[in-house]
DNA sequence: CGAATTTGACCGGCGC
DNA sequence: GCGCCGGTCAAATTCG
């Protein structure tokens, strides 16, 4: 943040041509005062990305130490049903989508006896995130904007939600196992909640796209929230299904969002945007005097 | 005309 | 064994 260039603005506008020499001295003097008062405001919010980038820093270690520990059952409320396709799909795949994230609870929670009948259901567990996504409650195309590329191989009504659920498959790279399900949330018909089930084996296609769409997703235990950025400005959305989340996870949760926004370069992209962009407005706005 | 989407049929696991 | 239900397939349809 350069304030000195800041401050020559008034220069620039002082050399404009004005009808009454009166009249420029008073929006002089309001310019100046109006400027100081904006860099001030710039300088407290400078300060502010400061503090949050380094808190982000810092929660951010411990999302990693958190997430590492809780990777195999990450926000994952299985049903009674799992499907053979999807141990085979989990299990048979070369291309090592579960290889760290199947270390830890397999080897903890089951037993021999287990492990011969059902030796393979630890793995569906694997890398199963849930994103919430809020979208126009009248928007029914039931698409999640990540960045990868999607094809639609099916659609159900399902009993517990009346509104469909839709099959998608990864379609950027034809090895890629990585299926999702979407489906609009029972209780608020505004939120898309998609479900991703392995783990891409392929980079991502195209980031500088996924940061135009600018969703962010990160997962807390049994409490997930995602952040939408777009031209009207950041969302998030919260998924409490945790039922009396503590005061403390709650600020714990709300330190990691505020930190992972300020990470976000397309976050603070549109911080800077609507901070220079509001210079722009005040200038237009001193200039119509 | 090829790719993507839709949608009804089918499959298979699970509970009773 | 049967029926329910979530998930997948694939032919038909739509779209660019």
């Amino acid at each position: 943040m350069e304030f000195s260039s800041l401050m020559n603005t008034s220069f620039d506008l002082n050399a404009k041509p004005l009808r009454i020499i009166d009249e420029s001295l008073l929006l002089r003097g309001a310019l100046m005062e109006e400027l100081s008062r904006v860099s001030a405001e710039n300088k407290k919010l400078t300060e502010m990305l400061t503090v949050m980038c380094e808190n982000y820093t810092q929660l951010r270690n411990q999302l990693m130490e958190h997430t590492s520990k809780n990777s195999t059952g990450v926000d994952n409320t299985p049903t009674s049903r799992k499907r053979k396709a999807e141990i085979n799909m989990n299990n048979g795949n070369n291309n090592n989508i579960n290889g760290t994230e199947n270390v830890g609870p397999s080897e903890s929670s089951s037993s021999d006896e287990d492990s011969s009948k059902k030796p393979k259901e630890e793995l569906i567990k694997a890398k199963i995130s849930r994103v919430h996504v809020r979208t126009e409650a009248s928007d029914t195309s039931l698409i999640v904007k990540d960045g990868y590329q999607w094809r639609k191989y099916g659609q159900k009504v399902t009993r517990d939600n009346p509104s469909p659920r839709a099959y998608f498959k990864c379609s950027f790279a034809p090895t890629c196992p990585v299926k999702k399900k979407v489906q609009r949330s029972i209780e608020d018909q505004s939120i898309v909640v998609a479900t991703y089930e392995g783990e891409h084996n392929h980079s991502h296609p195209s980031k500088l796209d996924a940061n135009s769409t600018s969703n962010r997703s990160m997962t807390l235990g049994n409490v997930s929230c995602s952040t939408t950025l777009s031209s009207s400005g950041p969302t998030i959305t919260l998924d409490l299904t945790k039922p009396n989340p503590s005061p403390q996870e709650t600020r714990s949760l709300r330190e990691q969002m505020a930190s992972q926004l300020t990470k976000d370069p397309s976050f603070k992209a549109a911080i800077a945007a609507a901070i220079s962009g509001k210079f722009v407005q005040q200038n237009n706005q001193t200039e119509k005097w």
